[in-house]
DNA sequence: ACCTGAACACCGTTCAAGT
DNA sequence: ACCTGAACACCGTTCAAGT
């Protein structure tokens, strides 16, 4: 997943001289993944589509409105990116392990996940986390129960094992001077897997 | 740990009519904790304070540097808090109990820390939490080994377990219309015990 | 040693006027 | 249907002048 393609036209379609709230929305995305939510802002970004300030008030009514109409686009996107490539396997264990080594390694696909974590304090992006948070603690917690787990004990591990990824995302950000080497980050999924996934 | 404990005279001096840049910090902190880091802006803690914005600029060189300041408080009496009280227990498995019952508990002594992590947008930030962690999985690490685990899976269960804490604030934050009930968030701390700490 | 008050830059927002 | 340009409010920053 690259920024582009978070775009249906994958970012190369020539812009007519004038401007959609699409466009403005994926400015604003783009801006994100770049920057931060913080760096949102309607002057940086009209003068980036080379329009006044004054025109992004045609399509929205304010800035939090932009941020919302980014982070509705990204979390369609978003749905339907981790659904998809999980749902074909059966077997829940290995479709855990699947899960493990996708989060773990499409490091790209995080960018804007870790972005909008960062950027919490802002009301706009509190429900979108909290959405697909929920729709992600619900998909662990059938995977658990489907390897036999109690509703309980699933349901728990799940919790467990989802504030592990966000905290891991966390720690990445945070200890980015204590980045963990190849080897030693390959170990550590190991170590993840082996704690968290219930055994045969 | 409340607030006012972030205070050494508990919040109850009267000022002089003059304020000093330990005024200007604690008044920063206190904000954090109420509204969160966006929220220390130089004009309104002046009106809150009572004076005008430009006599801030008399103790401060710009707004980062009051947020600096502010965050060097917390960092020392965070630092006095959380090793004071676990020192003391000589078992390691007792040790790693009590800290997760800390944790667990005293939601209170998390409520700054939730927000610096809700602002982990801001580079003033992120020096402070990186610290704060690293010292944090560090104990972690030291636990673990002592309850007999080798080196390797001690540094990679104190990651786990730092991660799964850091993820749980996270989605206290993000989650809380599904906060969890009482029993309900005591057997998952339970869970997290027992798939986290070693077996005797 | 600490504070005021006026100034300027930057960004959000509004709106009448343009094409 | 979309954009400009000028205006205003708000906050960060500077600084000469006050006590």
């Amino acid at each position: 997943m690259t920024l582009a393609d978070t775009q249906p036209d994958g970012g190369k379609a020539e812009r007519s001289g004038r401007l959609s709230a699409e466009d403005w929305a994926q400015a604003a995305l783009d801006l994100i993944a770049e920057q931060g939510v913080a760096a949102v802002a309607v002057e940086p970004l009209a003068r980036r589509l080379g329009v006044t300030k004054g025109s992004f008030y045609w399509h929205f009514p304010s800035r939090d409105a932009l941020l919302i109409a980014a982070l509705e686009r990204w979390e369609k996107f978003e749905e339907e990116q981790v659904f998809g490539k999980l749902e074909a396997i059966a077997d829940p264990r290995e479709r855990l392990r699947s899960l493990f080594e996708l989060v773990a390694h499409e490091y790209k696909s995080h960018i804007i996940y870790s972005e909008l974590l960062k950027a919490l304090d802002h009301p706009a992006v509190q429900p979108v986390i909290g959405r697909v948070s929920q729709r992600r603690l619900d998909h662990l917690t059938a995977s658990f129960r489907q390897a036999g787990m109690s509703r309980q004990d699933a349901q728990n591990r799940a919790r467990l094992t989802y504030a592990a990824y966000v905290g891991f995302l966390q720690l990445n950000l945070q200890l980015h001077q204590a980045r963990l080497q190849h080897d030693e980050f390959e170990a550590y999924v190991e170590h993840v897997m082996a704690t968290l996934i219930p055994a045969y």
